[in-house]
DNA sequence: TCGCGCATGTAATCCGTTACATGATTCC
DNA sequence: GGAATCATGTAACGGATTACATGCGCGA
């Protein structure tokens, strides 16, 4: 359900074609949540199915057509519904934590370096993270106002990266 | 693949029958995994097909048969292989900043009372897994030896928790 | 000429969730 | 009498991943 919010909240802001749905997912929500062109698109379809987005096919010269979507009536109070339903709270689901938990068979060395890997790629997600959450903050009042609620998120992002980070180099050192 | 890596993984500590298992899973790895008992049995069915786990049924007096599954040599190969590959860090994927990312359009009072539920929620947990690595801090230490690595797991759970608080707490503060 | 970006899709498979189903025993 | 525990499953559906597929234009 999800996706369908994701998708239907990312043309509230903007309409668009799949394509360019895709890219601003991928440096938005695409942060914690994650999707390929193949479900973005049969999701699509599917909202369109149901009415809640308008499709316009719009014919380019030197690019291939596309089909440019957006929210109309329906969709908006749907959107409105899914927001108001709870959301509850999920697991980590990180894969590296059930290999950590039955990793007796494994020696302390493979453990290390594959937790000292970990590290370095969240080290990597963090510094991102940060420069990104810096761009928000030199922007003036009026725009950082519009992507509030996106950096609110990207808080969250940045303490779980922290989070990680600490915990890498606490268990590295024991391990 | 996770949920494999995860019955294999129980199976090496001790055999049991499926519903065992899932008592086992649901105070440990079922912290940061989950699964339904529909989805453990068919897991222990193929992994039985496969050739990885043997299951020998066992007649009760006053309780329903049961089968009680444990790992083989095969079963200890394909866990050994499962654990060399690498893990991959996953997103956070959490439905609440996906309403937050989208939540332009809620109010302030509706988000900050769910971000206030999350709070509850997650305040819950921080406490159980507190307990839970008290509880295992006050066993003697060769036992502790044998819930190292859980206990591993466990700190990055507390790590986590706490780090949603925090941000519960801030951003309720500030909407 | 090779690869990248734009733009869209089908198909197969797997993993996860929800609903439905049975039936004995034990404890309150 | 009713609920909880033990113990196992089938079926339907939906969401996610991976592979396969097409075709033009542009720059190095």
């Amino acid at each position: 359900m999800s996706l369908k919010l994701a998708v239907l909240g990312l043309l509230d802001v903007e309409p668009g074609s799949g394509y360019a749905l895709l890219q601003r997912f991928r440096t938005s929500l695409g942060f914690f949540w994650q999707t390929t062109h193949q479900q973005l698109y049969k999701e699509l379809h599917g909202l369109h199915e149901e009415g809640l987005v308008d499709c316009e096919t719009v014919s380019q010269e030197t690019r291939p057509d596309k089909k440019v979507y957006s929210l109309n009536a329906r969709g908006a109070a749907e959107l409105d519904a899914l927001l108001t339903k709870a959301a509850t709270p999920t697991k980590i689901r990180d894969p590296l934590l059930v290999k950590i938990f039955c990793g007796r068979r494994l020696g302390s060395d493979a453990l290390r370096a594959e937790v000292e890997s970990h590290r370095r790629k969240h080290e990597q997600t963090l510094a991102l993270y940060r420069m990104l959450h810096e761009q928000i903050g030199k922007r003036p009042a009026a725009v950082r106002q519009r992507y509030h609620h996106p950096e609110l998120t990207l808080r969250l992002g940045i303490r779980f990266e922290e989070a990680w980070l600490a915990w890498c180099e606490e268990i590295g050192a024991e391990l």
